[in-house]
DNA sequence: TACTGATAGTCAGCATACTGATCAATATCC
DNA sequence: GGATATTGATCAGTATGCTGACTATCAGTA
């Protein structure tokens, strides 16, 4: 039978718990308390002000209902807004704080830093390659999750 | 800047959560209710009769804290069977229980066209680089996480 | 305008995953 | 042999992620 530990799946799911503790240790040596999703939602509120809630959980694939939580925590720790939307009274606009800018703009080393050493083991070429072929299956499998990735609407 | 959505950490999640939502559809139609990690777990315990918490969880790369939590739904499903070791009283001795073994062998074809509809954007070919890439990824990785892949002990 | 359907956000509930602590039992070392 | 360190399992706490349900609101239409 087919070793567990070489299936797809398995593989997956290795990958991502090892990025995602990378990305923990390089943060935390930086100075700053901020997860992976945290830090997805913070720069995309900052590269579209005012978005709505839905929106940016299309924007990086996350399920709205785990947003919720998400943009809790950057509130609370003074990171981002949110504010009623005057258009559509169901919506809330998202800003980023001057604190979130900032936390931004010191973040980005080690954010970079955790990228290049989750793909430490390959050769350039080799990372390359493998966030090709991972975005070609992505492409591929985006409508099979709850959360698929979206365009931001007209 | 680098878009967000480009970026290592972002592709293996992305990728991984879609493995998990192809995973789960795919064995719910087959009838039957089990995680990923459980279906891990009952696989590992099949193919090792008797070994303890700890060294199941080096062996599917689990931290021992989730462990605790994914044998107690196996056999709360009585799918498991956990008793007290007698070599070690510390340990618990874990059983796949004949239930157990009945749902591994029917599961198994759900598990595997898991599989194969989660690389289904890719050749065949580039399915097997793309296995290989993250094979070597997650090698170089392996003690970045709290959760390492382990040898059973001797 | 009243009805119908869709949408934004939240909530309850469940299952990973992690950190750090604790308890009981075992190993090790002097 | 006895102090010390280590180990197996669990627990409390926190943060994703999901399903399904619910409320408030909006949009389209008869």
């Amino acid at each position: 039978m087919k070793d567990n530990n070489d299936m797809p799946g398995h593989l997956a799911r290795r990958f991502q718990q090892i990025a995602v503790a990378v990305f923990l240790a390089e943060v935390e040596d930086a100075g700053f308390d901020l997860t992976p999703v945290q830090y997805a939602a913070l720069a995309t509120i900052k590269a579209n002000p005012g978005l709505d809630q839905v929106t940016l959980a299309g924007l990086i694939a996350y399920d709205r209902t785990t947003i919720t939580g998400v943009i809790d925590r950057l509130v609370q720790k003074g990171l981002a807004e949110r504010r009623a939307s005057s258009r559509d009274r169901r919506a809330r606009e998202l800003e980023v704080t001057d604190e979130g800018r900032r936390t931004l703009r010191k973040i980005t080393p080690a954010v970079e830093s955790a990228q290049r050493i989750m793909l430490r083991g390959l050769s350039a070429k080799e990372g390359e390659e493998l966030m090709r072929l991972l975005r070609k299956a992505i492409a591929a499998g985006n409508d099979l999750s709850r959360a698929p990735l979206r365009d931001a609407p007209v």
